[in-house]
DNA sequence: ACTATTTCCTGGATGC
DNA sequence: TGCATCCAGGAAATAG
């Protein structure tokens, strides 16, 4: 389940691997679609791009992308692959047509050069757009060489000039595809590596929710889900029930401490590989073996020996020790 | 304006 | 072995 320190090793992988690589062709699958722009939106602002980097916002991987803003020539319905595909496909999908749109502009338009501003196209065309994946639960986005066996639940391959393949797989659909036209991608809340003490006790001041849901609200802090609040909450010694106006600012201050130390050190692990996480590379992370009371309920707390207990939050299973929090 | 609950989705675990 | 049921959970939608 891919929270902050999952999300940002798989793009830092990613963009490692795919930065200045430029995206020739888009299959995407069925619908009811993982997406949330539609795919056609989706297919026209990625294919012809490039990629510029990689990065992460909140949960969000971020691929920046950069094209040469040329007129773009119509695409007639039957070459668009878009849609066309059926449940539960096996075989290959099909090739990538022979000349992409990003080819098929320059031939049209050979003295619109590299990096060329200028659009005659109305405002249809920005020279900056972005793609945006979340992962949902079970979302996987990996670089693949095209003889490698397609997934069940691959619901986009984005075919690279290098010959390689970037692809989505998620079995639970909880994943989200979109795009920005802009470049101005908004995720809303604040960076829990980079907001401030005062800042994020501000977030908390007033609030009858528990704690544990307020850590979950992408809307305040993004990036943070189950296993990281239960263990945040853990090293902060504050029970995962307490309403958050009734934590003091002593306790927030650990807080703010302890959310910071449990992203940072399972982003050096590489993540949690809890069921299927792996990274772009398919490595999988070494942080599941640092947690101290995720997934270990019934067991006895690591500092006292008390049995850990685990709730249910707002539908989150919550795990805690009932002596070390309060 | 907030907060709480429901919904989406499928594989794996559990129970009979 | 097989079949039904439950559970996991991020975030949008809905309800209170």
């Amino acid at each position: 389940m891919p929270e902050l320190p999952e999300v940002e090793t798989i793009a830092r992988g990613l963009h490692k691997r795919v930065t200045g690589d430029v995206i020739e062709s888009v299959w995407l699958g069925r619908k009811p679609e993982p997406l949330k722009s539609t795919a056609l939106e989706i297919a026209r602002v990625l294919e012809g791009s490039r990629i510029g980097g990689v990065r992460r916002v909140g949960k969000h991987i971020v691929v920046d992308l950069e094209r040469n803003p040329v007129a773009r020539p119509p695409r007639s319905a039957k070459s668009r692959k878009t849609g066309l595909a059926r449940r539960g496909f096996k075989t290959r999908p099909a090739p990538p047509s022979p000349t992409t749109l990003a080819e098929a502009g320059r031939a049209a338009r050979p003295e619109l050069a590299e990096g060329s501003i200028r659009s005659t196209a109305a405002g249809a065309i920005q020279s900056k757009s972005q793609w945006i994946v979340h992962l949902g639960m079970t979302g996987r986005l990996l670089v693949c060489e095209p003889q490698d066996e397609v997934l069940k639940h691959t619901h986009a391959i984005v075919q690279l000039a290098s010959g390689r393949e970037l692809r989505f797989v998620d079995p639970r659909r909880f994943g989200r595809l979109s795009v920005t036209r802009d470049g101005k991608f908004e995720a809303g809340g604040f960076e829990p590596l980079e907001v401030e003490l005062d800042r994020f006790t501000v977030l908390f001041h007033g609030r009858k929710t528990p704690i544990k849901s307020a850590l979950l609200n992408q809307k305040l802090l993004r990036g943070v889900g189950n296993i990281y609040a239960d263990e945040s909450l853990f090293r902060a010694g504050i029970r995962p029930r307490r309403r958050a106006a009734s934590i003091t600012h002593e306790q927030l201050r650990r807080l703010f401490l302890s959310v910071k130390e449990v992203l940072q050190e399972a982003i050096a692990l590489g993540g949690s590989s809890i069921s299927d996480y792996v990274d772009a590379a398919g490595e999988e992370g070494a942080f599941q073996l640092q947690h101290r009371v995720y997934g270990r309920e019934g067991e006895p707390c690591l500092v006292c020996k008390t049995p850990l207990r685990r709730v249910v939050i707002a539908g989150r299973s919550s795990h805690y020790c009932p002596k070390c929090q309060k």
